[in-house]
DNA sequence: TAGCAGATACCTT
DNA sequence: AAGGTATCTGCTA
């Protein structure tokens, strides 16, 4: 406890941390325009009371990040402690990292995939510890609209601007409220 | 084509 | 052991 979370500002006003990183890989990650906000989440996720203090891997976590949020290819090095989430959550992250930059795919098609109900599909892709990293932002619901994204722990209106944007990065077509069903991408299929 | 109910399975406390 | 979902499908009109 008691030391501070590595937080950084981006220009657009978005605060970016992570929990450490150690050779254990990644605990937890997260963005926000508020940097009270996301120390209080990022603290909330590390009830075992990890050493919080910056480290080198730490550094590099928070850096490709920051590349993620704005579009770029996933070029990430960092791993992640899959210790921390239940198997379910885990095989739910692990689908969710197949789907390409670009590309979105939805709760009901990962449900199908792995023989899950498509609601608690929804809970898993909710808790992602590691948003950006494993880009839950490409699961999108059936009907192609946007829908609902958490930062911080709660679900906000500023979330579901957010995760617009980085679809928009991404090179997602989006025509009003409405992805384009171009861009749909199903897990498992061989080649799209 | 939009809106709504019911089904659903796995999470958290 | 119960209550809560970052959903889907099929039925209405």
């Amino acid at each position: 406890m008691g030391k501070l979370t590595l937080a950084l500002k981006n220009d657009d006003g978005t605060w970016f941390g992570v929990l450490n990183s150690n050779k254990d890989g990644l605990a937890a990650a997260s963005f926000s325009p508020s940097k009270v906000k996301l120390e209080k989440h990022l603290r909330s996720r590390n009830p075992e009371g990890l050493d919080l203090s910056p480290t080198m891997q730490s550094k590099t976590a928070l850096s490709e990040m920051i590349n993620l949020y704005h579009g770029k290819p996933d070029d990430t090095k960092i791993n992640l402690q899959w210790k921390r989430v239940s198997r379910f959550q885990e095989s739910v992250c692990k689908v969710m990292r197949e789907i390409p930059r670009g590309k979105v795919t939805s709760y009901g098609l990962i449900a199908k995939y792995l023989k899950y109900g498509p609601r608690a599909v929804g809970t898993g892709v909710a808790g992602n510890p590691w948003p950006l990293f494993v880009p839950c932002h490409r699961v999108v619901p059936a009907s192609l609209e946007i829908g609902n994204y958490s930062i911080g722990g709660h679900l906000s209106l500023y979330g579901c601007e957010a995760k617009r944007q980085l679809l928009e990065r991404e090179g997602v077509k989006i025509d009003g409220e409405r992805i384009d069903s171009e861009a749909v991408w199903t897990p498992g299929k061989a080649h799209q």
